[in-house]
DNA sequence: ATCCGCAGCTGTATCGATAAAGATGCCGCT
DNA sequence: AGCGGCATCTTTATCGATACAGCTGCGGAT
């Protein structure tokens, strides 16, 4: 073991195997054109040598990095794991890195040159905006390879991953309605009215099933979150409960939400599905593991990883295309919470 | 807006401030040694030119990188998330990046040399090794300041930054026994006699607890975990319970363990607290929200997230200093399923 | 009157890898 | 013999920021 000192650069290499630094960079990137013995003799140096890449050097120099950048706004959420997981896997198919970012997380004390620099350092972004953080935006334009992936709208001028948040709502209003829900209310964020984002069209899709199966739609059925996280899901139920409403089936805008409101129908005694039948939206792990099981849209997560993955290397290759919108397939998942 | 084209470099930034290149460095550092007058002027350059700086070109040169790795075996769980929203803050306090690494993901087709680096784009590595994934291994060694947080034990040559495991678990099982329980059952992974992880300290302060409380440990009550997830804690609720085993308490290993304990008594009609009370270890945000609410050993997630950037910091100032060991605080948090 | 020290700034070599163009040798084909 | 064509390997010129040595002017000590 020789080279404990200090740090083995190609140019080591090149020379302790005879050849130059560019047939080294050849080999170890298995690029082609380089014959069969000049190989061997450049692998065995550098196990020897215990010679590693500097990833500075080559990102300096080609302007590559090999990461992506998958910007979330809280790591803390089951719904991130769940995305993180799969796009990591599908990067690296692809050959790339995946380098996580909290949006919500300031940077403070940098300077703007320093903290805008950081996402340079990707050769894309994957912008997952489930929460709503308006800091998100922040991180939009700086002329990077961008898509959006899930929720939120933004101009149209971007890659974009969607949710089938009203085909997917709408077919969970009918599930409720085809296991005998009368009265159906929807625990979602506030619906403002122009706004096109994941609260009004998953809106519209409740409003769409409940239409198209000659149901009235009742404003009293419409519980507001003060906040769209468990905790906010655990107060709507107590509301809903509270109020005395007659409600026989609750359709939440999210399962963390729909966890939430399990909790608080099981603070007020209310039985889930003998009382009222609850189904969320997202397919979240934990969803199987509640008690009751959450029925639930499971949209197809790897379809979704995937399809950003082939989006930003798409554009990475051609800057100029121009951008698409996709649409996840999704399946109605029935467990307890419907039965 | 001018230079649309091409990228601003700091000689550019130089150039048009009328200053040289190094000065334009020490302002964009923060690094003293510039007059009021030229700083400003370099910082009108930078704002007018929209310049960023390159960070892999700084890394190159300067050997630096500002990031730091956090290394976990998957990033789909929700212990994870808990821990990765303390470590990126905590590490933001000191000026460092987080980067995560899935050490469950193996690259493939990756050569040795271009693997290996990866970790060297890190300052430091702060090591998660909360499952067994023997993966991990590859990342210790090779030189770069590391430590521990969680569960495993390697070479004392690591700092360690550990859960309370044997005091955790001794509280906990004391928690059972001052609520009444008498027939404490452990959820828990293979205990192998000569190892020290989680498992064993874990166990081992189950067993302390019964003997100073004067109550036998009985090995009927020892119920292996065929997999430490929540679908396996599901599978050993229904052994527990088909068993036939006289149960009235049972001190699960881990909150996601607990969770699946959960859910597998409801599978059974078995309730929770009256019939047999239940309590984990870790406060994952679920815990709260479980029906019923999970009694948890809360190990106090942000210092050990601060103790552990403090460690890696400390090591890379002085790479030479002795190995340290920490062991977090915690409390005993009383939910529902003690009740 | 001279020298020293220091704050403030500049010039240049350098970090390690790569793109692009150039050199080399070998083959087959006319 | 001659020549294009190809595969293989080498050379040269950067990429952008930073370390380091060095230059300059100025106030104060000698």
């Amino acid at each position: 073991m020789t080279a404990a000192q200090g740090t083995v650069t190609m140019g080591d290499v090149a020379r302790l195997a005879g050849v130059s630094k560019m047939t080294v960079s050849n080999v170890v990137n298995n690029r082609p054109g380089v014959s069969e013995p000049v190989r061997r003799r450049v692998l065995e140096v550098v196990r020897e040598s215990g010679y590693r890449l500097n990833v500075s050097a080559r990102t300096l120099r080609s302007g590559r990095t090999g990461v992506l950048g998958l910007a979330v706004p809280h790591v803390n959420s089951s719904y991130f794991g769940l995305l993180a997981e799969h796009v990591i896997e599908e990067a690296a198919r692809r050959g790339f890195h995946i380098a996580i970012e909290q949006t919500g997380a300031a940077a403070e004390g940098e300077f703007e040159a320093i903290a805008q620099s950081h996402k340079l350092q990707f050769d894309g972004l994957i912008l997952s905006a489930s929460g709503l953080d308006p800091q998100d935006q922040r991180l939009v334009g700086g002329g990077i390879p961008m898509v959006m992936l899930g929720e939120r709208d933004f101009a149209a001028s971007f890659d974009h991953v969607a949710m089938p948040n009203e085909e997917g709502t709408k077919a969970a209003t009918e599930h409720l309605i085809d296991r005998g829900c009368r009265r159906i209310a929807i625990v979602t964020g506030a619906v403002r009215g122009e706004d096109v984002n994941v609260v009004t069209r998953r809106h519209h899709g409740y409003l769409a099933a409940l239409l198209e199966r000659g149901m009235a739609a009742d404003a009293a059925l419409l519980e507001p979150l003060d906040a769209m996280t468990a905790e906010g899901g655990r107060r709507a139920a107590h509301r809903l409960v509270d109020s005395g409403r007659e409600v026989d089936g609750v359709v939440a805008v999210t399962d963390g939400v729909a966890q939430g409101l399990l909790r608080g129908f099981a603070d007020r005694g209310v039985r889930v599905p003998e009382d009222v039948r609850l189904i969320g939206f997202d397919d979240i792990p934990e969803a199987a593991l509640m008690v009751p099981s959450l029925s639930t849209v499971s949209p197809d997560h790897r379809w979704m990883a995937a399809k950003a993955i082939e989006l930003v290397a798409a554009r990475i290759d051609d800057p100029e295309r121009a951008a698409t919108e996709h649409t996840a397939p999704f399946t109605i998942v029935a467990r307890e919470s419907t039965r």
